[in-house]
Parts: C-alpha cells; sequence; structure tokens
DNA sequence: TGCTCCTGCCAAAAAAAGTTAGCAGGTGCC
DNA sequence: GGCACCTGCTAACTTTTTTTGGCAGGAGCA
C-alpha cells in the first residue's frame, strides 16, 4: 500500500488504526510472522476479545489480512498477516491528501451514513 | 523530524495527531503558509476554540510549532509553522520501534504518571 | 462425557477525544 | 465609550474509542 493510492479519508483511516499502541504492536508481531489469534494474544498478553477489536480495526484500514484455515488437526485458525506498506509522510504529501478530506456537516450526514 | 529520531510512544503520540482530519487540513494549511490563529480558523471555517484545541496537540507532538509576534499595529497573533517530518512507515520500521513501546499495566501506573 | 483448543459475538463499563459556548484579557481606531 | 480585531482559558456536553467479561459454537482426544 502506498500513499498515492489513499484519499484523504482513507489516510485519516489509516492513520487512526496506526495511532495505538497495541496496533501497531500487534503489526509487528505480523510483520515477523504470521500467526493466528489465540496464540498472537498470548505471545501479546492481551485479552482475545481485545486482540480481535485492534485486528477488525487494522483490517479494516487495509493494514493486515487474514485468512481461515483449518489445521492438520482439524481445528479452525485465522491467521493474519501483513499487508507491505510504504507510507512516506512529509508536509508535501499531507497538503496534496488534505483536498480529499471530506469533513462531515449536519446537512450532508445522512447522505454520508448510506441514507436513503 | 524522521522516525529514527523517535521512540515508539513518541511515535504513536505523532500518529494519534495525525489521525483527525481537521488535523491533517491544519497542516496542510500551514505548511503552504505560516498563520495565525483567528485567520486558519476563518479559512478552514471552524471555530477559534476547536482550531486551538488541534493545534495544541499538534505542537505537542512536535509536527507543528508557534511563535507569538506583535503586528505593526500593535495586536498579539500567534504564528504558527510546520515543523519539516518526513515519515517512512513500513512493516520494518514498525517492528523496530514497537519494540520500545511502553503499555500501561496497573502496577507500574504510578511510576508513569510520576507519582513518588 | 469431559477437557482443551480454536473461533465468533454482544453488552456494559471505563476512558479518551471532540466540540461548543462563554468568559477573560489586550490593542488600535472612530 | 463602543466597536473590531487579536489572544487565552475552562466547564460542560456529546461522541467515539478502548477494555472487560461472558456466552455460544465447532473440532479432536482421553
Amino acid at each position: 500500500m502506498n500513499l498515492s493510492d489513499l484519499t484523504g479519508d482513507e489516510l485519516t483511516k489509516v492513520l487512526a488504526a496506526l495511532s495505538n499502541p497495541h496496533r501497531l504492536r500487534v503489526i509487528a508481531a505480523v510483520a515477523k510472522e504470521r500467526n493466528y489469534v489465540s496464540r498472537l494474544a498470548r505471545e501479546l498478553r492481551i485479552s482475545r476479545a481485545l486482540l480481535q477489536v485492534h485486528l477488525r480495526k487494522l483490517e479494516s484500514a487495509g493494514l493486515v489480512s487474514s485468512t481461515l484455515e483449518v489445521s492438520e488437526d482439524g481445528k479452525a485458525m485465522k491467521y493474519y498477516e501483513v499487508v507491505p506498506f510504504a507510507l512516506n509522510l512529509t508536509p508535501g504529501s499531507v497538503i496534496a491528501l488534505a483536498e480529499t478530506i471530506t469533513i462531515a456537516t449536519d446537512d450532508e450526514a445522512g447522505q454520508a451514513k448510506g441514507e436513503r
């Protein structure tokens, strides 16, 4: 994933996903080695429920991806791995992307939420 | 500002400062041209109070800096400008920085808050 | 059957962030 | 004095995010 592929809104989402100590550690762990949820939770010493929330946020931002696999002994394992990314953030790149940022206002809130 | 100058905790703070549409627009505006608070608020069409909160967050993350100046006609103007930064975020750089991230646990929470 | 491992989801509480409105101060100018 | 511009602050509210705990399902193995 590259900066130039993103809109301003997507960048905001990616940065929000990165701006949490747990999630940075998750990315680091998964970047070193693909892993499944329960083991990852044990290694990072956080609860499974909490890890799942963070993983969901990272995945929806496009920073990690998951595959549901069945191990040899028949257990379902959800493996996560990192999506390679290179975000070169500079004042200049922010200028370029800021133009495509939408700020929710009251009168367009309905449309933004997919109202019909 | 460069990635290699930061600790994991500082990176978290910087990313948190960047992960807001208003603040990205503020950075873009100030990177184009240094500006003072009231005018910046008018240009971005947000309230002064709101802008000040966002500016404070950006400044404490080290992304912008401010100078209090007195204009020719005697008015106090607080000028903000962007601090040049280059953050090259990749899985590899996250791995390196994640090791220096501290997670607040109950028994060390007191020390982290500067208790004596 | 009972135990262990894997998965998922949801409700509720706690903590943090975002936002508004109103107050204060200062200057210069008609 | 009154108006327009600049600055700062804080209390209170709303919204979002983070975190915990519990519940349920599936599979293999003794």
